[in-house]
DNA sequence: TCAATAGTGTCTTTCAGACACTATGGT
DNA sequence: ACCATAGTGTCTGAAAGACACTATTGA
């Protein structure tokens, strides 16, 4: 089919993370500035290209991203969706790999010096459409997610039915009867104690929480209905 | 970053698309020969490169590649996942994004000539992963699509409400109470009477079904609950 | 009037949502 | 003793699953 047999040219391709986490009780996404020369300085979403010397896969890929992003390892991610046009990158055909990725709350500060986080709902105008891709994980995180586990990740291994409800609520942007979330947590034994109690609130705190740990998801299972 | 200014190598990248469709009461995938030199004339799924001077985006090579099969337009797709790697080609590195679309059954005959119909269960070893990328958009449409009106794309325009209920069934893998199916289906409004009545069973034909069509779904809502 | 498929009624169980209640421990 | 937060009990209503029932037509 080719005309001629020179080697054919492949559109740009790139892997880019959203990385999302939760600060003042809201989701805000980690930007960077750019680094290349290309749109010098710019703040975007984190990402890069494969390395094929190096990355055997895709996950790989993400991987390392995530490590040279001051050595954030074993999050959860997963992929999003792939964009691709001759539109989204002024230098031509580009396809975009996205991924999302939530970080545990109290990692924020570990991450790397020049990460700013963003809410996601005052986002300035991004290159590269990245605004909708950080559209799409939202879009996401809040459907598909909202009923499941996945949320739960931007938690500390170990937390209180009420810090897990708190984020339950950002995520969703609601809130929820307290004693159904509880029934439903336990329940279907998506949580289980740690053992530990622990007082939390900073201020005025009286009595302590018990303590749970995310139970070994199989699978990162929903809970949803049937038909 | 690059140790040269020398153009930068990418990946190869390729569209591939499962095509689903009901036949025997059974899900089928559509399978060709491939048409280039690489591993040529061996079963595979159908795709291709994106072509950078004819699509504009994703979705444009996506319906070039369907039209391409014997004009399938119109029909239901939807991206599935990417898959890339160094192994799943043995050229090199590769990027496959995947879609994956639904064909009503009545339109399996006019679909091009060297198309293969193979039972999802029933598979020969594929390559490029091929079989993996199957398995996964089996997955999704029993999962996601199975309490969505997703699975309905595969039935033709006008129905009656017992097919609808076997492609449930057939999709889901098991038998769902006829009453249950009727009373969501309606009560959700999923579906909206043509007000046609037809006799469909081929034989021993008695009492005709009312018809019915699919309700423009707003963004393909899904049928789920709640946390 | 019978055969065959289309379509309905109703009972039970499950579970979400609402909301009032009790429990614990620091001050 | 009091207060703030942790955690429980219980009622109601919606909807799924099971299953028996009625309806409509052709032969």
């Amino acid at each position: 089919m080719a005309r001629t047999t020179k080697k054919l040219e492949w559109p740009a391709a790139s892997v880019d993370i959203v990385l999302l986490t939760i600060r003042d009780g809201k989701l805000h996404v980690a930007l960077a500035p750019r680094e290349g020369k290309h749109r010098h300085g710019e703040l975007a979403l984190i990402g890069g290209t494969i390395h094929m010397n190096e990355d055997a896969h895709l996950g790989e890929t993400v991987e390392r991203i995530l490590r040279a992003r001051g050595g954030l390892e074993g999050i959860f991610v997963e992929q999003l969706y792939t964009f691709g046009s001759n539109t989204r990158d002024e230098r031509g055909w580009s396809v975009s790999i996205a991924y999302y990725g939530l970080v545990p709350m109290h990692r924020l500060e570990m991450t790397s010096k020049d990460l700013k986080f963003i809410p996601v709902d005052a986002l300035p105008e991004l290159p590269f459409e990245h605004n909708r891709i950080i559209e799409t994980a939202v879009w996401r995180v809040r459907g598909k997610g909202g009923y499941s586990t996945i949320p739960a990740r931007l938690l500390p291994e170990e937390f209180s039915l009420t810090q897990m409800l708190e984020v339950y609520e950002a995520v969703l942007g609601k809130k929820l009867d307290q004693s159904s979330f509880r029934r439903k947590v336990q329940t279907k034994e998506l949580v289980e104690p740690t053992g530990n109690k622990v007082i939390l609130k900073t201020e005025g705190s009286k009595r302590p929480s018990e303590m749970f740990r995310l139970r070994q998801a199989d699978g990162e299972e929903t809970f949803a209905r049937s038909l």
